[in-house]
DNA sequence: CTCTAATGTAAGTCTTCAGTTACCGTAAGT
DNA sequence: ACTTACGGTAACTGAAGACTTACATTAGAG
């Protein structure tokens, strides 16, 4: 799986709120930094820790411009995340499916 | 988004690498408490409170088979962030085209 | 060259939360 | 009824990490 490791590290880095408002505010526009912070509870070096969290995972990416760096989505750890839940969403369909059954035969 | 909230939770809920690997092995074939503990680093206790958590966010649900409690995957939750993850993903795929054509047309 | 704007980095604090042990309830077997 | 197996809950501990306040760095304006 090329893309497995990927998937489990978005996962990880989506598993905090901030970092999820950070990347639903991205997904509607791409940002610079201030502007991010601006628009967050949080102050602006967290939000940069936190971009660099989103940026190891390889779900955002940064180009200079000037002085700001210009946040916006990394379509491959989002890919590499969907794939993921795609096969295991279907693996686990199966094995649902035929564990319902299962019950619904033993049942009198 | 009528699903958007548990797409959260489950975000949220797989973050823990514990969880991850508790719910992965449930794809594989719904268990009892006391086997998946016995297949991982942690006590069973905590093992309960991790199925828990993924209960409260969809993801998992429980049958009562005499004393013993099967988990096994809710589709409803998984299907959730499927959902969740496809439309950021379609969204955000957008944007991101957008603002590249966006840089590129800035570049002399 | 200086000043300001925008951001990354370091060090420290404080909260969160995963994990443990101990205990209690429940269900089936003998 | 007694016992054994299975699992949820409570209270506590410890470590991971989210957040803050400095300080350092880079880029453009004047």
């Amino acid at each position: 799986m090329t893309h497995g490791n990927l998937a489990i590290k978005a996962l990880g880095a989506l598993g905090d709120p901030t970092r999820r408002a950070i990347f639903e505010r991205l997904v509607e526009r791409p940002s610079p930094v201030g502007e991010l912070a601006a628009g967050l509870p949080v102050s602006r070096p967290a939000v940069s820790q936190h971009l660099r969290v989103l940026k190891d995972s390889g779900l955002v990416t940064e180009t200079a411009a000037g002085a700001r760096r210009i946040y916006h989505i990394d379509p491959r750890g989002v890919g590499a995340m969907r794939d993921w839940l795609d096969a295991h969403w279907t693996v686990g369909l199966d094995a649902f499916k035929a564990f319902a059954d299962a019950e619904a035969g033993s049942l009198p």
